[in-house]
Order: structure tokens, then sequence, then C-alpha cells
DNA sequence: GGGGGTGGTAACCGATTGGTACCTACTTGT
DNA sequence: ACAAGTAGGTACCAATCGGTTACCACCCCC
């Protein structure tokens, strides 16, 4: 039997509160490439190979929204627009890091299985 | 200066590979609900309220392609056919453990900064 | 005043994703 | 015999997501 008694999905589940705001194909990528730093509008467009420019301010201005990410325009000669991590978008540091360790975990298991054998 | 010398996109980044196998709506509500053990169809289709069976059929054969579920038919009475995520599904976990971290730091940080003030 | 770089906006379109409805095939229960 | 539950398959749609193309405003340099 393996249907009864399972943990029922809690109201507000963990996973639907992370994915709630990070979804699609670019958002987790944005925030992928906001992690080391600040970043201005052009840096995180030519970060995105192949983003366009209305997905980019639509994704970055829903991320401000949510406030994971920040946004400052700065003083200066050709107007710079600069965005950041807020507290709250720096929190998701430890699911990259967990990315990273199952992607180098996933390379490791498919060495050890050899490129043509499986079952 | 914010542009310049950045960890360049090694051709197989790590977030590439992961999102390369999970992405769209519900394969990581599939993985998620597979992590507490082996699960048949009709339970998987109840856990994931909403989902269609065609998406959710869809959705465990690519799985079963990239190798993260394994399809057994059960010998049983009207045929049950049980999903299980692999060595390579199990894989995961650490991401979606910190999916768990990371919600419960959000919900602090919301508790923190008062219901009704930021910026 | 033209060219180039910054950071966008708006209108329109295409692709991808997912849903609905209806069907099969088999088994159990009444 | 027939309903109901198992696990799907298929054809057709709807919605969402993202891309393309144009354009704007601002500033700097020549």
């Amino acid at each position: 039997m393996t249907s009864p008694s399972r943990p029922e999905p809690p109201p507000d589940c963990p996973l639907e509160r992370y994915l709630h705001v990070v979804s699609g194909a670019w958002v987790p990528r944005i925030l992928w490439f906001l992690r080391f730093g600040p970043r201005r509008f052009g840096d995180l467009r030519r970060d995105l190979r192949g983003i366009s420019t209305k997905v980019l301010t639509a994704k970055l201005r829903t991320l401000e929204a949510d406030r994971l990410v920040s946004r400052q325009e700065l003083a200066t000669s050709p107007r710079q627009v600069q965005y950041a991590l807020t507290e709250r978008g720096m929190a998701f540091e430890p699911v990259f890091e967990a990315m990273i360790r199952v992607s180098h975990h996933l390379a490791e298991l498919e060495e050890a299985t050899d490129p043509a054998m499986d079952r």
C-alpha cells in the first residue's frame, strides 16, 4: 500500500512559497547572476544571453515587487540603473548552492555508470 | 564600475544543468511528492491537485527519459503503476531541503519587518 | 546635429505549456 | 449487465510566456 497517510500538502507549502516567486525560464537565471553582486541592466542583458529587453524589464519589475531585488538609479553620466539582491533575495543563496552540489553529484553519477549502460 | 571581470557563465553551468531537467510548473512538484517514497499514478494526480492526466503522463515520461524517475507496472488487480525516484532523482533532495530552509527564512524576515512596513 | 550608449515602452506575434473532453482496456463489485 | 476505479492516449483549445520590431528620452562626444 503506497497511498495512505502521506504528509498532507500544507496550505502554505514551502515549495509553493518558493515557486510563487521563482518560476519561468528567466527568474532563476536573473537571481543567479545577481548572486555575485549588484548588476546593471545592460550587464544582465549580456549575462543572460538571449533575453529580450522587454522580458528582462518585466521580470525585474516583478522581482522588485516581490522585494527580492532592489532598483537604484545611479546619478551618472548616461544614466545607469543598478539592480541588486535585497536581504530577501540573498536568502535564496542556499538553493543555488544546493543546485551546484546537485549538478556536480549528477556529473559524478554519469561518470560512474558509464556513458552507455543503465538498467 | 560593476561590469568587468565577472565569473563567465561556464558552458556547462550548474544552473543550466539543473534547469534543463527541472523546469515548468509541474516537474518540481512531482519530484517534491516523490521525495517521500514511491507513488502511484493516481496518488500523484491527487497530490498535485489540478494537474491533468495528460500533463502528468507527459511529465513522468520526460522524467523517466532523464532517468530521474523509474516506472514499474505492478502485477496487481486493476493494474497499478508505481513511480519512484531513481538514484539520480534522489540527488535533488538537497535542493528541496534548501527550498524549505529558504521558505522558513523568508517567513521570519516577513515577521521581522512588520506586515506593513518597508523601504 | 549626428552617432552611440544608456534604459527602457508599446504593439504585435509565435511557441510552449497546460487543460478539456472523450476514448480505450482491464478488473472489481453489485 | 453495468458502474466505477485503475492507467493511460488523442485531438482540440486556451492561456501564458517570451521574442521581434519599432520607437522614445536622455546624455555624451565629435
